[in-house]
DNA sequence: TTGACAGTCCGG
DNA sequence: CGGACTGTCAAC
């Protein structure tokens, strides 16, 4: 009887893919279990097993598999399940889901490589050069790869090269897969058994005594024993003994000690855990009260708690329950704010039970969390992490809090799947049966709007914790500033003076500048000229680390010029008001204070975000300067001061978000101010000092905000009355993205009870050579989602049948922010 | 997404 | 005419 099986590739392809299984194989293998399957002509992928059958299939012979690569399933039923709904809502395929999910080690690829043959002679004449050069390159190394060879010959093509080459018999090919995943092994010593009872050691110290760095050794290992029971690492032993590699190999010939490796993971946690009790405030109380009455509903909760009100200990609080019961936690916060203050804060309370996930690890740290929530050891009881955990292997979750809901970086861009963290954390909570907990000082209107209708249940916390005062917002009116002279530079006189007041009083001040005008650009001062990437229709920024103009885009780059390519002149001027430029200014009007800077060129390196943290932490930095970086999360207790450059650009942002966006920006940065007793300040300078907006910021009125925006959102037909899904077509030729844009707007409005727009074409027309035109889709909440998404399916079936079309892609976007 | 194959463009 | 490049199609 033949069997089957039904697996799912990492690649953007809608379809199953079914392979043939010995009657040996069908036994090892179970849904979710990895295995290596060979696709088209000379690919291994890594895939996994949707379901085994014996239904051969009609049109095609199935391909038998290469290779089962788990004992049991690394990826369980309800992830699945999770990833299938995650395909399903955002318009996008399981295999994006897939590659998404699981960390790159465990999905193993093939690689070409191309191996010396021993015994070809070649009279040098018949190689062409390129042959040549490879031909070389291979009597030094065994093995090259095909990327290797490219950047050898340098050039993009190199499969007809090899081919060629294959085909002369200069050189064979191979497919091989890597084992990614290397787990990482600690040698540790521990005295020998012989050695273990107190005669047979007193007999070895009397004749160690003509050997006294073995005796040292010996010595230091009694001591280290004595402080803790654990294995004692051989780096540990040589650095506190001070003695050589080589004295410890002696005593491992002579059989006194002996050296044993152990499986160690990446990340340990080896500071004291301070576990003393938290104590929570009534306010806090009432709270957890609320939130616990929200769950026992089966409900979503949102806790609302004003900046600094102590969100934190509630969450602690609930984590702690959670372990207790034997289930697993996860605590997801925005990519930006897994600063070292929380995990810090956690691990202080919780110690080893916690592990952290997120993009900047290296695979190999991925695959140890995995492994650990996998088997649910004690290690993985909580995991803090970006998105990007939702896609752990959980066994037993029990709860899910979301810090920081309102931010937008929850949403993924990029890449397919275009997920958002906190909806798809939702669903992942009610297919396990899990509560979930939303926090934030600044609920998205979404989220309200889910309160206000009673499908979430709502915690409420406006004091802050200690009963520290609110800070004392106000707007500085810069047209006024500038009429009456009082600017100097990009600061008005206000906050220059409040900035010398916080100065003398030892206090550290934030400043402040929105990401807008974070980058320069280069513009000929003669002709008006400023260069543009040729890929794009934006213009090139000027990067200082490396004297480079770059694209934020395409990633294209060039030195950076002495003279304009349009005239020739010498006159090119960087512009642009960046915090580099508030940096200079602050270090001219305040010479004496401390200056630091924290944007996206100065956290560039692993550490470098954390080192500006902690210079600011310890106070070697009076003034910050920053970019949206410094609103996210961070405690400093020595901040009285936060200025704000200019709150216009947040404001004018155009879309329907930016009203909201300012007020949680401004909010969230004003929170930054007096965590202590004294009330801290914050001024904001804008040209719109009467914006609705800005005055709910300055009054801390959230309720009015959210009232005016929801009824905004409905006037305009926006989320949450409405659903919307952005469509995005690419095609390198411009004409054909019109027509094509056009031909599918037209066919989507054909779609009974929904609002088409556009096409349009976005701010920046062209990105990486390939045209965009924007089509959105407004969908009422009581229309079916699923079979209107349906319906555009259909169109994209029809669209790709017409021949000049196949060469636009298509790129959904679900509840686009 | 990747790779193979066909069609097309370019310089010699 | 070969080589490089582009578009199109199938992959189990």
């Amino acid at each position: 009887m033949p069997y089957f099986v039904d697996v799912v590739l990492p690649i953007p392809l809608e379809r199953t893919f079914t392979y043939s299984l010995t009657a040996e194989e069908v036994v090892r293998i179970q849904i979710g279990t990895r295995i290596a399957v060979p696709f088209g002509k000379s690919k291994i992928y890594t895939a996994i097993v949707l379901k085994t059958h014996e239904v051969a299939p009609e049109v095609y012979e199935a391909k038998p598999i290469y290779q089962i690569l788990d004992d049991s399933p690394l990826v369980t039923h309800m992830q699945l399940r999770h990833w299938i709904w995650i395909a399903q809502y955002y318009m996008c395929t399981l295999g994006e889901v897939v590659r998404m999910a699981l960390p790159s080690a465990l999905l193993l690829e093939s690689e070409t490589l191309i191996l010396r043959k021993p015994d070809v002679e070649i009279n040098d004449t018949g190689l062409k050069d390129d042959e040549f050069l490879v031909y070389e390159a291979l009597q030094h190394q065994s093995m090259l790869k095909v990327g290797e060879i490219a950047a050898i010959v340098d050039k993009k093509n190199v499969l007809p090269l090899v081919n060629r080459m294959v085909k002369k018999g200069l050189v064979a090919q191979k497919e091989a897969l890597y084992e990614q995943y290397k787990p990482k092994w600690v040698s540790f010593v521990k005295l020998s058994e012989a050695y273990q009872e107190d005669a047979a050691l007193e007999v070895l110290l009397d004749e160690l005594t003509r050997a006294p760095q073995q005796s040292k050794a010996i010595l230091s290992l009694f001591q280290l024993q004595s402080e803790s029971p654990k294995p004692i690492p051989l780096q540990q032993l040589l650095k506190t003994s001070d003695v050589s590699r080589g004295v410890v190999n002696a005593l491992v010939n002579k059989a006194v000690l002996e050296i044993y490796q152990l499986q160690m993971d990446r990340m340990g946690f080896d500071g004291v855990v301070n576990s003393s009790e938290i104590q929570l405030n009534s306010h806090q109380q009432t709270a957890l009260d609320a939130i616990q009455e929200s769950f026992s509903e089966n409900k979503v909760a949102l806790l609302h708690g004003v900046t600094s009100s102590g969100k934190t200990e509630v969450y602690i609080k609930l984590l702690e329950q959670i372990i207790t019961k034997g289930q697993q936690a996860l605590y997801l916060v925005p990519e930006i704010a897994l600063t070292a203050q929380l995990v810090g804060r956690l691990r202080n309370h919780f110690g080893d039970k916690i592990m952290v996930y997120h993009s900047r690890y290296s695979v190999h740290e991925r695959v140890e969390v995995w492994e650990n929530v996998r088997k649910h050891t004690d290690k993985a009881q909580i995991i803090i992490g970006a998105r990007s955990s939702l896609f752990l292997p959980f066994k037993n979750l029990g709860f899910i809090v979301i810090d920081e809901e309102h931010e937008s970086s929850f949403k993924q861009f990029d890449p397919a799947p275009r997920y958002h963290a906190r909806d798809a954390a939702i669903v992942l909570a009610a297919l396990q049966g899990a509560s979930c907990l939303l926090g934030s000082a600044t609920p998205s209107i979404e989220t309200m709007d889910n309160v206000h209708k009673g499908k979430y249940g709502y915690a409420e916390i406006s004091q802050r914790y200690g009963n520290v005062l609110m800070p004392d917002i106000s707007l500085v009116d810069l047209k006024e500033a500038t009429k009456r002279k009082k600017m100097n530079g990009h600061f008005s006189e206000r906050l220059v003076v409040a900035m010398n007041d916080a100065l003398e009083e030892g206090e550290q001040i934030i400043l402040f500048q929105n990401r807008r005008g974070f980058s320069q650009i280069v513009e000929c001062t003669t002709c008006g000229h400023v260069p543009q990437c040729p890929n794009c229709d934006v213009s090139l920024t000027y990067h200082q680390y490396k004297n480079q103009l770059r694209c934020h885009y395409c990633g294209y780059h060039m030195a950076m010029q002495n003279q304009c390519r349009a005239c020739g002149s010498a006159t090119l001027d960087k512009k642009g008001f960046g915090t580099e430029q508030i940096e200079k200014e602050c270090a001219t009007l305040f010479p004496k204070a401390k200056v630091g800077r924290m944007d996206l060129d100065t956290t560039r390196g692993k550490h470098a975000y954390e080192k500006i943290i902690t210079a600011f932490e310890q106070q070697e930095i009076d003034i910050l300067v920053g970019t949206q970086m410094v609103v996210k999360g961070l405690d400093f207790r020595n901040v009285s001061l936060v200025g704000v450059m200019n709150a216009d650009t947040l404001l004018h942002y155009p879309d329907y978000r930016s009203h909201e966006r300012t007020f949680q920006m401004l909010t969230q940065v004003s929170g930054r101010a007096g965590r202590t007793q004294t009330r801290g300040k914050v001024l904001i300078q804008t040209y719109n000092p009467f914006h609705q907006i800005l005055q709910q910021v300055t009054t801390y009125d959230y309720e009015q905000m959210f009232q005016q925006q929801r009824y905004e959102r409905e006037q305009f037909k926006y989320p949450p009355k409405l659903k919307i899904i952005k469509i995005t077509l690419k095609t390198k030729d411009f004409n054909l993205s019109n027509d094509a844009s056009r031909w599918f707007a037209k066919a989507l409005k054909n779609i009974p009870n929904i609002i088409v727009l556009g096409p349009e074409a976005p701010a920046i027309g062209r990105i990486r050579r390939d045209y965009l035109k924007i089509i959105m889709v407004k969908i009422g909440r009581e229309q079916s989602m699923a079979q209107i998404k349906n319906s555009i399916k259909r169109i994209e079936q029809s669209f790709n049948a017409i021949s000049q079309f196949k060469r636009v892609r298509l790129v959904y976007d679900v509840d686009h922010i």
